[in-house]
DNA sequence: AAGACGGGGCC
DNA sequence: GGCCCAGTCTT
């Protein structure tokens, strides 16, 4: 297929040299940061990015601090970011690069590629952006706006289709600057050959020679397989509060939100009488509680309808106390103030309406 | 090849 | 309410 590259290569530098944002990690464009910009920005908008990014690496300002930080801080530090396991990864991969490679990210593509959490496209953009090397970074951005130059109606949701892109790409790429190649295309697809609503081809350097432009398509372009329904999940979830201090549990290893810290989320929609119940069994003996209405969150996949209620506990039975003084230890679940949910435990966004109801003692 | 994995902004 | 974002990993 014919993408008339070696035309588009010249436009599109000459357009990136004056019209690129300026962004926190294109300042100083080195490789961890260019590593933890890229890690950050997976399925993830630069606006959203950009506070997170500041106080990670100031927190954490090269890759020994990152190897030798603790989960919990790493964690706290991507709260509501989502896809924690990037988070985890960057710390696994840090460890390896200090064991394997004398502590500097390496400068090849295939080395990079092997490291946790770096896929083709951010082994590609790390690559070149920071080590000037001629690899392509084909992201939603490039898939787009090349599919739109070719007028192709692939669908870009066929890993093949961005096998061949890249392949594609990784044959006409400038060896002089690869880095801002790649970002030109991405800078492109972000502000004028947009995903949402129509492009703005008047503003676009390549429009003489872009298919879907010359016939019209480029609101068809480019084509995605449908994907499945959500599935919805009803919860209850609990603020239980004793003597100013409230009660939190961490996550099932894995799965959704895996290892993250959680106000009570009981399944399914509880009934006054059925959280008494509830209640009840869990060993308190009085308590008064009221609701705090209906909440909705939306994961990817999944689509959890919320109704929460506000508990608080007056007394509790021996037994409970026990129980709790003795699972206590495993440290998956904790009594704890508003001051210390917020500095220290991770508590995804998905409780953000619950979690506003909590008050700082005195 | 398909599904899991967060969260938010824009239309 | 749906789409999709500077994707990666697992099954």
């Amino acid at each position: 297929m014919n993408y008339n590259y070696t035309d588009t290569i010249e436009y599109l530098l000459d357009w990136y040299d004056n019209n690129a944002r300026i962004l926190p990690w294109r300042e100083n464009p080195k490789p961890y940061y260019v590593w933890i910009s890229e890690i950050m920005l997976q399925q993830t908008r630069v606006e959203a990015v950009k506070i997170y990014f500041d106080r990670f690496i100031n927190t954490l300002p090269d890759i020994k601090s990152l190897a030798y930080a603790k989960e919990e801080q790493l964690l706290k530090l991507w709260e509501g970011l989502g896809y924690y396991n990037r988070v985890r990864n960057l710390g696994k991969a840090a460890r390896i690069i200090l064991e394997e490679y004398n502590g500097e990210l390496p400068p090849d593509y295939s080395s990079l590629l092997k490291l946790p959490g770096i896929g083709s496209y951010t082994a590609g953009a790390i690559a070149s952006i920071a080590f000037q090397i001629p690899e392509p970074a084909v992201d939603g951005n490039v898939l787009r706006v090349m599919k739109r130059v070719a007028g192709s109606f692939d669908d870009i949701t066929k890993a093949s289709i961005k096998k061949e892109l890249e392949q594609d790409i990784r044959e006409i790429i400038p060896k002089e600057r690869p880095g801002d190649f790649n970002q030109a295309i991405m800078e492109l697809g972000a502000t004028v050959c947009i995903p949402n609503g129509k492009p703005i081809c008047m503003k676009c350097p390549i429009m003489h020679l872009c298919k879907a432009y010359h016939n019209k398509t480029e609101m068809s372009i480019p084509v995605k397989q449908d994907k499945k329904a959500r599935k919805v999940e009803d919860k209850t979830i609990l603020v239980l509060e004793k003597s100013g201090t409230y009660y939190i549990r961490k996550r099932h290893n894995e799965g959704l939100l895996a290892g993250l810290w959680e106000l009570p989320s009981l399944e399914g929609k509880l009934t006054p009488l059925q959280l008494e119940e509830y209640l009840k069994n869990q060993g308190y003996s009085d308590f008064n509680y009221y609701s705090l209405g209906e909440g909705k969150h939306i994961f990817s996949h999944i689509e959890w309808h919320m109704t929460g209620f506000y508990v608080h506990i007056t007394k509790e039975d021996k037994v409970a106390e026990e129980s709790v003084y003795n699972s206590d230890i495993s440290l998956n679940e904790a009594w704890v103030t508003k001051k210390e949910i917020d500095e220290i435990y991770t508590l995804p966004s998905a409780f953000e309406k619950y979690r506003g109801v909590l008050e700082n003692r005195d």
